[in-house]
DNA sequence: CTGTATCCGCACCGATACTG
DNA sequence: CAGTATCGGTGCGGATACAG
């Protein structure tokens, strides 16, 4: 069944496009699995990201938070303390795009197995 | 305002995990514009496909449609006529997948100015 | 029209070492 | 603890040519 609505002009994706850009952020290696793991606990500090995408590594962590931040959909607060301690969480438009992302996570999670069985 | 349910156990997306798998094959990307495209029509021919995500080459088309129809989310139906004609449409589980996606994209295509003018 | 085959540059990414 | 800096390999992905 088709939905009745086209998202884009003539069913079209166009190349130079605001929206490929930020899809990119988004669909990134860890963007998404950033944004979920913010999006279940208020902060979270860098080490706890680091634990929780499992996998990520330093320098790929770092900037995927670089880009997050700098499109305005995680903030970043420093605690000027030793040790140093840092808290990320989703801004209120982060928010809004994981709470997309959840159900698509977990349907995921629910059909990964089924989906690479075949 | 933080949601009720944990997606996965103690928030840690496992490395080792099928659902990573999935993940990077519906996010790689040309994935999701093909999943959106063939979601706003029954059918779509290679051609048509080609046209849609706008700058998707041949080749990277034919690996993502290759890797969509291994996962069961696009069926490709080729009519053995000359010129040949190939119909590319969503499975079941395309369409299920297909309508967690719309959401995202939409929530992107009016987020992504403001996004990049910060 | 619907692809496949091949080449190859470059950006992504991991590993390692280092710093405030 | 929370990063930055740098190096180097690899594989993604674009371009081109070719085929059924």
């Amino acid at each position: 069944m088709k939905v009745s609505g086209s998202l884009v002009p003539d069913g079209v994706f166009p190349a130079n496009c605001p929206s490929r850009t930020v899809l990119d952020h988004v669909t990134s290696k860890w963007g998404v699995l950033v944004l979920l793991a913010l999006s279940e606990t208020e902060t979270l500090r860098w080490s706890e990201l680091r634990r929780r995408a499992e996998g990520v590594s330093e320098k790929m962590l770092a900037q995927t938070l670089r880009v997050l931040e700098s499109d305005g959909l995680v903030s970043r607060v420093a605690h000027p303390v030793v040790p140093p301690h840092v808290d990320y969480s989703l801004t209120k438009r982060g928010e809004e795009l994981a709470a997309l992302l959840r159900p698509l996570m977990s349907w995921i999670l629910d059909n990964a197995e089924d989906i690479l069985a075949s």
